[in-house]
Formats: C-alpha cells, sequence, structure tokens
DNA sequence: GATGAATGAGAATTCATTCAT
DNA sequence: GATGAATGAATTCTCATTCAT
C-alpha cells in the first residue's frame, strides 16, 4: 500500500464546481505536484504562485482555473496527508510488554518513517503555515489530537504504564515526528533501521514499560 | 537565574557600527522586546516591520537606525537564545538508575520548560524562518547538534543505555523540544507537574534504563 | 536612415528570459520611449519609476514585468544609443585637406547632430549617471574608446597633422559631444547651420591642417 | 596664485546668521572639504549628508548649524569654483598668429588645467545637479556664458578667424573643459603636457590662424 | 481550456531634516 | 557649539489575483 496509490486529490474550490475531464485532471495532477515540491524547497510563505506554475510547466490563469489561491491547493495536500496518517495512527495494535509487543511498535513505526518520507514536505510547511492561518492550525490540532488519541488508548490498554497516557501520547508524537523532521530537513545523516530500532526501544520501554531484550 | 538575568542583548549590524548611549540601548531593548511579541503572534513571515514598530512604539526609521532588516532584529533575538540554550544543556549533572538519577533529570527538564516558556516564541519563529533562510538553518542546526552532544554525552556515561546514544539524545531533544511546543501554540491543556513527571519518566527508563520506583 | 529604423529595443532582464508577444512588445516599447521622455526632463537620478509607468500609463507593476529596475531601462536605452553612435563613427570616411575632405566631415557632423538630437537625453544622464554606477561608466568608457579610435585612425591617416593623433581624437569628440549638449540643454540659441561649419572649419583647419578656403 | 588663498568660503545661509569664532570657521571649513570629496566620489545626487558628516568628522546636528542642507554647502563650493574661473577667463591676452600667440594660448590652458584639477570634481557634480535644479543650471549657464564672452572678444580682436566668434568660444570652451573631464574621471592616461600642446595647437590654428609652427 | 499581460495593494528601505540633551 | 536620536515622507519592488485573447 503505497501513499500514491490512495491520493484522493480532491482538488480545490473551483475545481470542485466543474467537471474535469481526463485533461484537466492531469492538469490539477501535475499542479499539486509542483505544489509538493515548491513547499518543499522553499516553504509555505516563500512559495510563490509563480514558482509551482513554472515546475508545472503552466500558466497563472490556470492555475486559478483550478484552485482559488495558493492555501486553496495547500489545504489540499494537506487534506491528503491527514487523511493518510490519521489512518496510520489507527493501525497501531496492541503493544505487549515482550518481544510480540516491539515488534508490532517497530513495524507501526517503520510505516510511519515512509509516510513521513513521502507526505514530510506538507507537513513541514504546514507547521510554518500554521503560525498565521487558524484554519491550518485547527486541521492540524484536530489531526495531533486523533493520533494522539489512538496512541492513548493503546497505552492505557497495555495496562502497565505508570505514565499519564494521553500526555505520553504527545510525547511520543512529539519525538517521532520531531526526529524525522531533523533527520529530514537538517539532512542529518542516521541510518534508518538504527533510527527506528533507538525510537521502538525508547518508547517501547520507556512508555509501555517493555522488558524484552533489546532486539539486534 | 532567571533568563531575563543574562540578555546581553548584542544588536543589529547597524547598532554595531556605532556606540550606544543610555538612550540608544533603551530603545534597541524596547526593539527587541517588540520583535519577541510579534513574531510570538504571528510567526516570522507574517510579521512586518511596521507591527514591531507600533508595538515599540517608535516610528520606521528608528527601526533601521538599530537593525538593518527584520532578519538581522530575529538573529540576535535567536542569539541570545540559543546561548542561553547551550548553556542550560551543558547543565546537565550525571543520571544514575536511581532516584538521585531521576531528580537530576527532573530538574534539569523543569528548568528547561522555564527556558522554553520564555524563549519559546523565538524557537517556533526559528523553525518557520529556517525553511527559506540557510543562515538561521545553519544556526539552527547548530544549537541542535550542541544540544544533542552533551546529552548523548550523558547517556554514554551512564553505561546502560542499550540505545545508540547519539540517536536516543536526538530522539529526546525532539520529543521534549516538540511537546513543549505542542502544548504553547495549540494552547492544550496539560498541567505542566504533569508534563515534567511524564517526560521524566519517559526518559529516564527509556533511555537511561532508570529503575526507580515512579514519583508522586 | 532615421535613428527610428535601427532600433534594436533589447529590452531589459526580466523580458529576455521570457519570449515576448506583439503586445508585449508594444508594451516595452512604451515603457523605454517613457523612460527617454523622462530621463530628458528630469535627468537619471530624479526621473522615478512612477514617473515612467505614468508616461507610458501602464501600471507599476507592468514595469517590474520588462525591467529589473530603473537601471535597467536605462541600460537598455544606453545600449541602443551606443551601437548607433559606434556605427556613426565609423562611417567618416577619408578626410582631405581639400574642399572634398571639408565636405566628408562636414556631412559627418550633420548626421552627428541629428543622432545627437535624438539619443542626446540618454547621453546626458549617462554622464549623469555614470558618476555612481560603474557598470555605466565602463560603457561609456568604451563608447568613448571606440569613438576616438576611429577618429584617431583618420587623423592619422591624413598624415598632415603635427598633433598627437588619440589626444586630437579625444579632443574633438569633447569639443563635438559637449557643444552640442551646450546648445540642447541650455537652450542656447545657435543656428544649427552655423554651428555645423564652425565645427567644421575648426576641425579641418585644426586637427587636419585643412586649407579649403572658409565656404559659404 | 595657488586655488587655495583665494578660498572665499562664504558658508551657507545659517552661518550667515551668526557671528563665527576660529572653531566655527574651522568647523564649516571641515565640512567644505568633506563635500569636496564626498562629492567627488558619488556625485551629487548620491552624496549625502551623513557621508560628509563622516568625513568631516562631526555629526548631523552640526551639519545643519552651518547649511541649510545639501545644496546650500554645494552651493558655496560652486560659488567659489565659478569665481575663480571667471577670473581666470578674463586673464587671456591677446592671440597674435604668431608664436607669442601661441605661447599666451598655451600658458592660459596650462593655468586651466590646474584650476580644473582642483575644482573638477564641483564642476562635474555641478553638470549632473544641473538636470533637475534650475538653481544650479542658471549658475552654469552664467559661467558658461561668461567664459564664452570672454573667448569671443579674443577670437573676434584677433580679426583674423573666419569662424563664428560666439560659437567658436562655446566649442573651445566645450572641448577644453570635456577633454579635461575625461581625462580626470575616466583616468584614461594622458600626458599633460602632450595634452596642452594638442589643445593649444589645434586651438590656435583651427580658431586663431595660427601659423606658427607647431612647437615641441 | 489555456495563456500571457496587466494590475495595485502592501511591505521594505532610505535619507534629509528636526529635536532634546 | 556640538551631538546622538528620532522622524516620516518618498520610493522601490514584489506578488497574489484578475483580465482579454
Amino acid at each position: 500500500m503505497a501513499p500514491e496509490a490512495t491520493r484522493t486529490a480532491t482538488g480545490g474550490a473551483p475545481a470542485q464546481e466543474r467537471e474535469l475531464r481526463a485533461q484537466g485532471r492531469k492538469t490539477m495532477r501535475k499542479l499539486l505536484d509542483a505544489g509538493m515540491t515548491v513547499f518543499e524547497r522553499r516553504g509555505y510563505h516563500a512559495a510563490r504562485v509563480d514558482d509551482i506554475v513554472k515546475v508545472a510547466r503552466t500558466s497563472h490563469g490556470t492555475f486559478y482555473l483550478y484552485f482559488a489561491n495558493k492555501a486553496d491547493l495547500f489545504r489540499a495536500l494537506v487534506t491528503e496527508a491527514a487523511e493518510e496518517m490519521a489512518a496510520h495512527a489507527a493501525s497501531l495494535g496492541e503493544v505487549g510488554a515482550d518481544d510480540a509487543g516491539y515488534d508490532e511498535l517497530r513495524k507501526w513505526l517503520d510505516r510511519f518513517v515512509d509516510l513521513y518520507r513521502h507526505y514530510g514536505p506538507v507537513v513541514r510547511a504546514w507547521t510554518e503555515a500554521d503560525v498565521e492561518d487558524s484554519e491550518f492550525g485547527r486541521l492540524g490540532a484536530q489531526l495531533l489530537g486523533d493520533f494522539a488519541l489512538t496512541l492513548a488508548t493503546r497505552i492505557r490498554d497495555s495496562g502497565r504504564s505508570p505514565v499519564h497516557p494521553q500526555i505520553a501520547a504527545l510525547a511520543m508524537v512529539a519525538m517521532i515526528e520531531r526526529l524525522n523532521y531533523y533527520v529530514l530537513s537538517r539532512s542529518i545523516d542516521i541510518d534508518r533501521d538504527e533510527m527506528i530500532d533507538t525510537l521502538a526501544a525508547i518508547v517501547h520501554v520507556g512508555v509501555f514499560r517493555g522488558t524484552a531484550r533489546r532486539p539486534r
């Protein structure tokens, strides 16, 4: 289940008022992809419609045929990312104190890293856009909430953790998201498997009071 | 030792070419404080020089008497913050597996939360500015590096941790910084002490393999 | 062969990155012409982009669609003028000591006066811009050099002149250019033909050691 | 009779309303000299009061104690220069067709080159300021007129010249002034004596119908 | 559907001049 | 007399958005 498979590409406001044919859908996709590229390169604020349009090899006029404005395109990307992330959060199974629990956790983290590698640019630009635009803030808060809620449930279910489940869940999200961010944005050179091992070990022992021998 | 005590207020480029008298230094401080306020409110990008000037109750021209531009003022703030943060990182003592180790960790976190409450606006705006301006990126990467290095040393010194010290250190920073960020920016309502307890517990057990009974 | 015939209208930096259609080229021409008008009226420094835009009956934004800034537009005008001037310098034929030599010289001067009447505004603004902007200085020095070189060759070829050919050539340029400048800028009231006669006579006798009877 | 000897240093408007003591006069002279330096370096427009004040090692406030504004200081310099120039123009004696005439002309030119080397910066900035500010334009037109009138009289007096005396006089001024300008501003490398010889030869033969053998 | 051209509000920056000490 | 500080009008330039073809 590669991220690409589920791309919904809802499209912006103007596009939803019209029927899109094959060509139209293609143009819209080009713009979305270009947006991704540009937001990654320059962040949300510094990204200009002009940049996006150039990368997509279309014109200014065309852009506004599909999206109401820059925020509209961004919202489409963010929504796509948020849905994938939320789905992923829910996919974490029971995390026992034993090796099986560790494995479940590790597998889940592994998948997260994939997702983040794909949607990272959006998530990062999001953090940035967030500050002023309360709309993105709300979207983000909700995603964060959903994400943390699922984890909190798993922590509480484990019945072992002496820590505050909600806070611990948020702390976990913080650690996982931000470490990935550091690695991607600062080009810190960390071995992917080692990173996942470390995260899994800290979370399993620190949050789920795992007792399994450290693997590898 | 409140943060205010050590404020160095280096000042921007134009201010460093002149020697400032009392009044000048006062005005510069007003501008720095106003910058803090505005960056907090609107983030780095959305902050306009005009906003800062209004908050500081000075004129446009005056601003440029002390700082070359918005980035220059921000750099002054960032430098101030970075110095404090780095100093704090270095202040973490040995973290044993016992209660004393836990206490050391908790005390250190407690102090961090204070610092972050003060400099948070800067750190957050920093993350945002970072994307385009590589200068801030470098400053940030360096601070992150310094911070993580100190922690990695403590982890390695503890001799107990089966996790990769450098990665674990980065993960710790990520968790601590980001959880504070969530709390401050999303106005998530978490009790300060509980948050510190939780962070201390996760790190002590997860990273330092602490064995102490959960306090409280 | 009126000056208008050869207008190349190279255009400024931004315009060269796109390909212009008919409308675009027209707008660019409007801006160039407006620039000429405004530089003539107020000189290089006092000319504001706003003035140019008003004369061209376009908007501010449009200006920057075609030129990077005032200097960029000016450079386009200067280049145009420099090319014409250089071509004209090269068109001076052999100048003998007899009446034919005088006639050649006079014809050439006559044409120069036409050219200068057209490009004078640019040349004058150039002198002014020159002081600070070394780029224009270089362009000007080169044009001056080209111009003088051609004349120096003619002087040397004449074989009669006891004066230093290069210095004499520069002196000629100085006299011709500056007298035209005085006449145009100070609105000194001199009869065009008399001016040309006088210049021709001085140069023919003073530089080429002409022996022809004074014409008219 | 070096230029320095006759410096009148009239001073700007504000200075004339007060009595100046020794210190005051010294400060004013510092500002005038600094103005000269800065106008030479950057031209009239680009020269900022700030530059002048820095070179003079005084403050902004002090500047306005002596001059009403930038133009006021410039006017003081220009007046000084204009007086010297006018006096020099008048000093040209009778120019005969023989060697003595040539010598008179040459001596006069020699002195002019000295003067121009000193006041050149002012004259050049003047040309530039002239474009917009009609006050300087008038001053310049008057100087030019005075200068040319004197020469025209000498030309007419010589009784030999078949050229139009007034036009020829203007042409002479143009040539002399501009060649010096080229040499000073473009740092064209011409031997001073050769330049004077050439100018003298062209003018003597071309304007005064001199018959003397070319000297040197 | 698509495109190049045009627009203008908004933000940054400079610098001559005035002011308070 | 002298000075550093403050001011704000004037300009330049950018870029999201609309328009005409």
